[in-house]
DNA sequence: ATGGGTTCCTTAATGCTTTAAGTATAAAAG
DNA sequence: CTTTTATACTTAAAGCATTAAGGAACCCAT
């Protein structure tokens, strides 16, 4: 039978049983330059003999303060974001960041049932992902004084900010497909309240969104299409969830609206793929009849046919990024990453082929 | 500015302040119950104008021995997890088990430098993810004394096991294939050592083989391709990882063998999708030139032109079991996952597109 | 008035380690 | 032979909380 961890001693034992003191023990698990090898050895053997399995991590945490791990916490349901590309990839970037420092990486969800956990779970940092707006969830976390960076989501008072120019992103998406001369718009967006509705949405709901980047993201595409004298339309739909499946659901609607819009911005690129497919399966060719924009450049975006117009940033970059402004001291509280504006050919009938795309705002 | 940990008092100094036990403040911290509401508020309302942050994660961990999360622990470099559509997936069956249980999930990553990490992880609970058979890397781990569990690798002595039966369906791969007429093999496998080689390989690296999964597979095909009367001949080609690209190189070395085989089988869809591109490339039709088979049956395998067939598990489903088997007391030590045999349009003629597939050992 | 049952809070033991500072001994330097 | 320096180990003081068991005060029924 294996020894389970209640049978075994602890530095104490091993220290009496070799004869020594506590700290020589201590000092050959984690300071070895300190005792004599001979010594260091004896003390090695005889905890291999008493089944003494190291340390105990948590009289380490007590005593040095330091867990060796940080933890993202995440909104949704764990699960999903190991589905959604873009989380995917944003943990990606964070898993690289802990890996170089040798730290352990806890994703720990959020949400009604989940405060001990979030209280309770050792870790030296939190790294905020895409959390709602409402208060309560987040203050047990906010309150435990650990240091903190907040991802794509609304900032924090004295939290450094990691992210992009939503806003500026969205706005660089409509204005495209106005000059290409589109006026009736359809928007496809991931939830502005964790409210679970969806369906088509008033100014209202818009305003007093609760999730940051769906609502700047809105505020650009609309600060463009309803500027200029040209009259235009749009219609938006809110969705539960940002997936293909999300995404045809919204294109029903959208697309059986009369006057039928002819471009449709979606933010991300699930959504529009989903849109794109619809579509397709109404017999609208892409972008003839109907001009599709994404969000985020996943990889997909680039093998749908057609290549679906996006704007491209880098979640790696932005875990990364979260974690060393997690770990430094100083960090800066606005870390704005770049992003480009990647015109392929579903919104664009002057894309070739073989060109298969224009990138804006290249570095 | 934002209080930092340091400056925060801990249970005593808030006992002191309200004049009660450390007792009672620690009861109105975990255990509301045990004190009157008036009591409880007077206590929390102390403590936050004292930006008492809570409870110390380590003090209570070290006092109950319970830290709230389990940890996988995963043999290649972490962000890899989250490119890997195979692990990935089951990366989200071990969140949903974690969830579900309330429990953080600690990602870790084993390999040289990262044994400090792993030892002193403040965990409940270890799931071993496909480590190799080289014994120093897991020995820390196994020492620690924690509930253990294996998954897609060489079984350890008292520590269950979750997984498939990876022999029985590799053999129905290559089966399937012979039964097709098949008699000249190319097989691609990921990394059957971690010493970073790859390229083509003989029979003796083979039995040697570290990752037991591989080792099993291998095993599988190998058994059928070299059974019965009729000649027939193998080559195999071992990559460095599991992606498309691996298998563009293995097929570039199996396609340009003469007389070149007719048939590959991989050990990963991810490398079967590879091969595909490449004898697309080369001109050779598929199946009629060359038939492939995968394994997993990712997502992306019935999306390739032609679809692939391939071995169907659930790695959510292993995820999830592994939490149970973990956190199950007499838990099986044997947890067999069932697998399917999906035979799409890759590997055989006669499968017509709108029929799709064909699927063997359902349950 | 007595006994039993609650409710609410306190006592006190216990969990296990890290590490600055100190001591003893031996080796090197003067 | 004394003094300095280095090495090897010990002393002892934190670090912060949980929880079984005990006691005081009160209520209710008999």
């Amino acid at each position: 039978m294996r020894p389970s961890l209640k049978d075994r001693g602890t530095l104490t034992d091993v220290a009496k049983a070799v004869g020594v003191s506590v700290a020589s023990v201590s000092y050959a698990f984690s300071r070895p330059d300190q005792l004599s090898p001979e010594l260091r050895e004896r003390i090695l053997a005889t905890a291999r003999s008493l089944n003494y399995p190291g340390p105990n991590p948590a009289a380490r945490m007590l005593r040095t303060g330091f867990a060796g791990s940080i933890a993202v916490v995440y909104a949704s349901p764990l699960y999903h974001a190991f589905q959604d590309p873009a989380a995917s990839a944003f943990l990606s970037g964070v898993a690289e960041g802990c890996s170089e420092r040798h730290l352990g990486l806890l994703l720990l969800q959020c949400g009604e049932g989940y405060e001990g956990i979030l209280r309770r779970a050792a870790v030296d940092g939190l790294i905020i992902y895409t959390m709602p707006n409402d208060g309560p969830t987040i203050q047990p976390v906010v309150d435990r004084g650990l240091p903190m960076v907040v991802v794509d989501q609304f900032l924090l008072p004295h939290v450094p900010f990691v992210g992009i120019e939503e806003r500026a992103a969205a706005r660089a998406c409509a204005q495209h497909l106005k000059d290409l001369g589109h006026r009736r718009f359809g928007i496809v967006t991931f939830p502005l309240h964790a409210d679970g509705y969806f369906g088509p949405i008033d100014k209202r709901r818009l305003r007093k969104a609760r999730f940051e980047v769906a609502r700047r993201r809105m505020q650009g595409y609309l600060g463009v299409i309803e500027s200029g004298d040209a009259a235009s339309s749009v219609r938006i739909w809110e969705c539960l969830r940002s997936s293909e499946d999300d995404g045809r659901a919204a294109a029903e609607y959208l697309l059986n609206q009369r006057p039928r819009p002819t471009a449709i911005l979606a933010t991300s690129d699930r959504l529009a793929l989903g849109v794109m497919e619809v579509a397709r399966k109404q017999g609208l060719r892409i972008p003839k009849d109907l001009a599709v924009v994404g969000f985020d450049d996943i990889p997909a975006a680039k093998m749908s046919v057609p290549r679906l117009t996006t704007v491209h940033q880098s979640f790696e970059e932005k875990g990364r990024t979260a974690v060393a402004a997690l770990l430094t001291e100083k960090a800066s509280l606005r870390n704005m990453l770049p992003t480009k504006l990647i015109i392929r050919r579903s919104s664009d009938p002057a894309i070739a082929d073989a060109q298969r795309e224009i990138v804006i705002g290249e570095r």
